[in-house]
RNA sequence: UGGGGCGUAGCCAAGUGGUAAGGCAGCGGAUUUUGAUUCCGCCAUGCGGAGGUUCGAAUCCUCCCGCCCCAGCCA
């Protein structure tokens, strides 16, 4: 097995790939550079990430180099927290721009030098109109717009006026800049865009310098040339732009000739990935920041444990494409169990504790046993634990009417402890409430290890773990923020699912489990993957569930 | 009623005129000291619809239907 290679491919099949092989094969471009532009205004989410797999994947695939560019054109949303996070998170998710890493405003200077070129050019004037004015000659989807009392203003008159903006003259929203191009255009993006306005904000980066900021459209392009990016990737709703994209760089004498490629946003049942939803969320406090770890942000998902080889498996099996899709959650938590089952460390906690007393099990004494810390990689090894009288079993575990085909412990049923004995229930102790407190049980001596010497079989193996040797730990539940597969984005705080998180502060598990590093994998015996939260301490362990096993007796039992 | 896109199984998604890949989910079964994992099998006479071209159409043509995006001095 060694040996066999997976040499050829690795890189994917989609529309995009194929033209970046065909823009190498006919010598089109000689290498590919591709760039991921945030804007610094938020948290990275699991969209994000299939956006930054396309961009660093296809670079890496091909040889090229993909660049980080933060597309901060506008000071008034964006904050250093943001532009932390994102590295954070880029090189989390497992890419490295090396040195390439940019921002819009650092061509501010030289994209200020081809507006007056735009100017001189006659293709570009200043316009004085309000926001409401220009609202208005706008025009409608289905109606031209009109062109502007200010349109046929002078060169010299723009330029002066131009840099008197620049120069601070005026007040927000008094002129802006605006590209001559067509009013009557279908798509709107082409009837007069603007260029640059004005803002008297203070910019992250560039401080003061500067009270006028170029648009999104007079950046992006713009800056994909001076990088010297081959391809420029973005989602559907930039196809209406890419003729603008295209007006700009055909009008301007820009270094190099990119191209621009629009593939179809991510989306997930039982999730909303709008920036404006999430924002919300976290500043209304529904959840406990960026990072809780129901949130889908990059941050969440690394909070609650998701391997970010995971997240890169599970957006090459979506693929890239441009029909607008939901992707089903099933397939994501699918790839976060595929990788946790290989490398997460096999261990016992009891969520919900039952107590289990052995009757014949001598007061005062207790053994080890021994159990795996993986069962299908031995190099993993294995740890000791303690056996003794009183035990702790998963409530779920027992119970004293049982359903049909239920094959776990009931009155008079015998089932196996992990690593440890076969035990048979004998009876049940119940409080004043009726409430089942304790299971007094008998166990086979001879069944040490787990084998009874007769061959007699049992129908079921439970996980538990010594009453007096465990530790007790919080545990956090997490399901959907949102019940629905298809919340509406629009009223989102009454989709909310009020059960998305559940916490149980009186779990017990093996003492082997203090003292991991928070993030590392762990799977719970029967239960799912967990990990130690950040909220964790030595004295109080916390761990998080990052998903569940599959379960096919919940499906049976119809729970 | 303008412009730009998109419709292949419950969900993603290959397919580019030669007779519908693959994955997820689901359903059977085998193995199992995790009701996990692993393994095996099943799951589109059908590609939004109707016509047409062709020996042959998911692929080409025509018309129709449905869904998404665009009227920020956001990105």
């Amino acid at each position: 097995m060694a040996l066999v290679e997976p040499t050829a491919r690795e890189a994917g099949q989609d529309f995009i790939r194929d033209i970046v092989r065909a823009d190498l094969a006919s010598g089109r471009h000689k290498s590919v550079v591709t760039r991921f532009p945030p804007e610094p205004n938020g948290y990275l989410h699991i969209g994000h990430a299939k956006a930054i797999c396309l961009s660093f994947g296809i670079a890496e695939e091909f040889g090229g180099h993909c660049n980080l560019r933060y597309d901060d054109t506008n000071p008034t949303r964006e904050a250093q927290e943001y532009i932390d996070a994102i590295e954070r998170d880029v090189h989390w998710l497992g890419f490295d721009w090396g040195s390439h890493l940019y921002h819009a405003s650092d061509y501010f200077e030289q994209l200020y030098a081809w507006a007056e070129d735009l100017i001189r050019a006659g293709k570009a004037y200043v316009d004085d109109q309000s926001q409401d004015e220009m609202r208005a000659t706008r025009g409608t989807l289905t109606e031209a717009g009109t062109e502007s009392p200010y349109r046929g203003r002078g060169v010299e008159d723009n330029l002066d006026l131009f840099r008197r903006m620049r120069a601070g003259a005026f007040a927000n929203g008094a002129r802006v800049l605006r590209a001559k191009i067509d009013m009557g255009s279908g798509n709107i993006n082409l009837r007069d865009p603007v260029l640059y306005r004005i803002l008297h904000t203070a910019h992250p980066r560039t401080g003061t310098a500067w009270c006028i900021y170029p648009s999104y459209d007079f950046a992006h392009g713009q800056s994909d040339a001076i990088e010297g990016i081959t391809h420029s990737l973005c989602t559907l709703e930039f196809e209406d732009h890419r003729p603008l994209y295209d007006w700009l760089l055909d009008n301007l004498p820009v270094p190099s000739r990119p191209h621009q490629y629009e593939f179809a946003r991510l989306n997930l049942t039982h999730t909303v990935l709008s920036k404006r939803v999430l924002t919300e969320l976290v500043r209304s406090g529904h959840v406990a920041g960026w990072d809780d770890p129901r949130m889908p942000t990059l941050a969440g998902l690394r909070r609650r444990g998701v391997p970010p080889a995971a997240i890169r498996d599970f957006v090459k099996r979506v693929g890239v494409a441009k029909a607008n899709s939901v992707v089903d959650m099933a397939m994501f938590e699918f790839s976060i169990r595929e990788h946790l089952n290989k490398k997460a460390a096999r261990r016992m906690a009891v969520l919900r504790p039952l107590k289990v007393v052995i009757d014949n099990y001598p007061q005062g004494q207790s053994e080890e046993v021994e159990a795996l810390n993986h069962p299908d990689d031995h190099a993993a090894g294995t740890r000791r634990l303690r056996f003794s009288r009183e035990l702790y079993i998963e409530r779920d575990d027992f119970k004293e009417n049982p359903p049909k085909k239920f094959f776990r412990l009931s009155p008079g049923a015998e089932v196996r402890l992990r690593y440890a004995y076969f035990i048979t229930c004998r009876e049940v102790k119940k409080n004043e409430a009726g409430e089942i407190v304790e299971l007094r049980c008998t166990y086979d001596p001879a069944t040490k290890g787990g084998n009874a010497p007769d061959g007699r079989k049992v129908k079921a193996t439970l996980h538990w773990v010594s009453a007096a040797d465990s530790r007790t730990a919080e545990v956090r539940l997490y399901n959907p923020l949102f019940a629905r597969p298809d919340p509406n984005p629009a009223d989102f705080a009454a989709e909310l699912n009020p059960n998305s998180l559940e916490v149980i502060d009186d779990a017990r598990v093996e003492p082997t489990l203090a003292g991991r590093n928070s993030g590392e994998a762990v799977q719970f015996e029967r239960q799912g993957y967990f990990c130690l939260d950040a909220d964790s301490t030595p004295e109080r362990l916390v761990f998080n569930r990052t998903v569940g096993l599959r379960d096919s007796w919940a499906k049976i039992a119809g729970i």
